[in-house]
DNA sequence: TCTGTATGTCAAA
DNA sequence: TTGACCTACAGAC
């Protein structure tokens, strides 16, 4: 489940099995053998997620930027210092297995199956990387540049004013619904659909709202939400926004994500879906909305 | 074997 | 606003 939360987690992991350790890269796949080459040999740094996007720095200067997108994934395998190393990204895939306790001693990465874009290897393990949507390898200059486009991240900011207040700016300065700038990277950075829908809900936000039109308040509940849900979402490994998932209720673990028709956790009244800027909103109209507004 | 699906983003029209 | 792209899997035929 590749939002912000899954990448933070992404870089933590690396600097736990990576980080200062010399690395082989290649692409098993070959689309990206020029890349590999370019880091090859090198000891890996540090890794940091801005948003949904992960920069992981190599001796030499250079730094890797990979996003998942949709489909993207990496797994990781190895010796006992792997142990605990999961698998990170879009669900499900072949060629995971999980390492019992009972396997037998680590003799190196297996075959590659189906189509890795990325292979790192170190002494200890490795970790696969496939379908990612970018995976390219930078100067310094031309990654600050990209990191500069995006919003504050939550997770890199929660203790500072300057994420909150840049969020605050961003968002009240625009006439786009704010279910669209919450989704907008250059905004704030690692909020996806789920999130998006989540936060609109726990803060009785109506997603058609402009940036404008909400309150100072309001934007800054929106933040602080924010911060609370993707720290959870680092701690948990998934997106849990519920009290009742906490409780007695396992599978109540989203107020309004893809729960369309499905009576509202809350008052009851039935949970809207419509799809917005091409992407699929989900809100409960009894909750959110002053003035009742049906889908397109 | 084919289709639908996905928590994302970009370029083109 | 639309389609293209990245990948793998479940389920339907």
């Amino acid at each position: 489940m590749p939002e912000g939360h899954t990448i933070h987690r992404l870089a933590r992991q690396f600097n736990d099995v990576f980080g200062n350790a010399r690395l082989t890269a290649s692409s098993p796949q070959g689309r990206f053998a020029d890349g590999a080459a370019r880091i090859d040999g090198q000891i890996l740094t540090g890794a940091q997620a801005h948003g949904k996007q992960l920069f992981a720095a190599f001796e030499s200067g250079v730094i890797l930027r990979v996003h998942l997108g949709l489909y993207g994934a990496w797994d990781f395998g190895g010796d006992e210092t792997f142990r605990g190393a999961s698998s990170i990204g879009a669900p499900r895939r072949v060629g995971e297995r999980e390492l019992g306790s009972e396997e037998v001693s680590y003799t190196g990465p297996p075959e590659p199956i189906g189509a890795v874009r990325l292979r790192l290897v170190s002494a200890h393990g490795w970790a696969d990387l496939r379908g990612p949507s970018a995976c390219e390898v930078l100067t310094p200059t031309e990654a600050a540049a990209i990191r500069a486009k995006l919003g504050p991240d939550p997770l890199n900011a929660a203790r500072s004013d300057d994420g909150a207040v840049e969020f605050l700016q961003r968002i009240r300065s625009s006439a786009r619904p704010v279910a669209v700038l919450l989704m907008d990277q250059n905004i704030v950075a690692g909020i996806g659909n789920v999130y998006r829908a989540e936060l609109l809900f726990r803060n009785r936000i109506d997603p058609m709202l402009s940036g404008k039109q909400l309150s100072v308040e309001q934007v800054s509940m929106l933040w602080a939400d924010a911060v609370v849900l993707l720290e959870e979402g680092v701690a948990k490994g998934r997106i849990i926004t519920t009290e009742l998932a906490n409780r007695d209720r396992p599978d109540d673990v989203h107020y309004v994500y893809r729960r369309t028709g499905l009576a509202c956790l809350i008052c009851g009244e039935a949970v809207f879906g419509k799809e917005l800027a091409g992407r699929n909103l989900f809100y409960c109209p009894g909750c959110q909305c002053q003035v009742r507004h049906l889908p397109d």
